[in-house]
DNA sequence: TCAGAAATTGAACTTTTCGTCAACTTATTC
DNA sequence: GAATAAGTTGACGAAAAGTTCAATTTCTGA
């Protein structure tokens, strides 16, 4: 079998298992995921399932390092340095674009951390950690700029996290509170209006001049 | 055997049991959880567990409705009807105890809710909409009286929820996030501190008098 | 004290699930 | 076109899980 060839097909098929992964995973969580149910999501035999991974752990880890792997690409370019109210809407639109277009792998993180984040390596409890440091930094230079008020910069991060993963994570709950409805684009912009407005509001000083 | 006492034993076993799946639940998720687990957890012998419940489909819907309950009572008392920022700073408070206090409960329902809602019963999805819509009606009423500012009722109501829900659910990412260490009351009062300031500081008007 | 109700529990039964394997087909290389 | 590597798959064994049951013990009211 040629290269170019082999990588096809095991890259194909290990792609169609993932996403059935996690798709499953992200409902029912680790333990009561079954193999013979990611097979059947994903077209396969189980057996052949068991011919690119050795066990259902090293599905799921896999599943859970592509997930983070992607929320990095996705939100790298997101960085908090430039104009707050520019930086503070960009982020959370694009948070909720995530929780939009990629919801099941926002439950499978969730997933993971209700099961008490056992299988995340310390390699990516470091990242996040790392990521929000940053972050926290930047929230501190501004505060110190006088471009935006006093505020505890990790909790409003983390109020900035919820506030967007909420959307993913919780549909049914979030339907139910607008209205039994399918949600739709509009409803994601309308939520990116209001989170952003009103932190906004009250982060941007109105008068006090920046230091 | 008398009564009083029949219903003591009872009581006192069902009660082992459903805190004893609660947690378990919340961690493993219906399908992952194990009713051995919950027999060992509770302090019981499985047999036992199942002297007091048919199935475990009846333990699951026991443990939910028995938390729904629980945060009715808890909540009840928190009606946004008074002055709005008494009300705002009032409610995050209270959810942000009760995600110190029962994080377990919280986990659970969140569970649930990854899991596609499956068990929530009709009553109970009713139950949620129709306390969001009366708070709805709250907030658009304040905002016809000029009290606050205009914002999506709905959507406000939907960031106070995920912003207070988050430190229960997501507690190994809020432990990082803050700095790696267990999280205490004073975290809790820090937390509210920020959600209710910042949210307040972009609702409540400053130019503008009450029509 | 004693009859009957409630509670307890070890063991068994049935079904499900993980993971394996050997046989088979398809693709590739020379 | 033959040899070899990659991929496919039905069937199976061992272990685990949900549920039942019958036998036993504990409790209670009279």
């Amino acid at each position: 079998m040629e290269k170019l060839q082999e990588e096809r097909i095991r890259t194909r098929n290990v792609r169609r298992i993932l996403d059935a992964a996690t798709e499953v995973f992200a409902r029912k969580g680790f333990d009561g995921t079954r193999i013979t149910e990611i097979a059947e999501a994903s077209g396969l035999p189980k057996a052949n399932v068991y011919y690119y991974f050795g066990s259902k752990d090293d599905i799921y880890r896999a599943a859970i390092a592509r997930l983070i792997q992607g929320w990095d690409e996705a939100l790298e370019e997101i960085a908090l340095e430039k104009d707050p109210a520019e930086a503070f809407t960009r982020y959370v639109t694009a948070k909720l674009r995530l929780s939009h277009q990629h919801p099941t792998e926002s439950r499978l993180f969730a997933n993971e951390i209700l099961r008490g984040a056992e299988f995340l390596t310390e390699q990516e409890r470091k990242h996040i950690r790392d990521v929000t440091n940053y972050r926290v930094a930047v929230i501190e230079a501004w505060i110190a700029a006088g471009k935006i008020v006093q505020v505890d910069a990790r909790h409003l991060l983390i109020m900035l996290w919820a506030a967007t993963q909420f959307y993913a994570d919780f549909q049914p709950v979030v339907r139910d509170a607008l209205g039994n409805r399918n949600l739709e684009s509009a409803d994601f912009d309308a939520a990116a209006r209001c989170i952003a407005d009103t932190i906004l509001a009250g982060l941007i000083p109105r008068d006090s001049e920046p230091t």
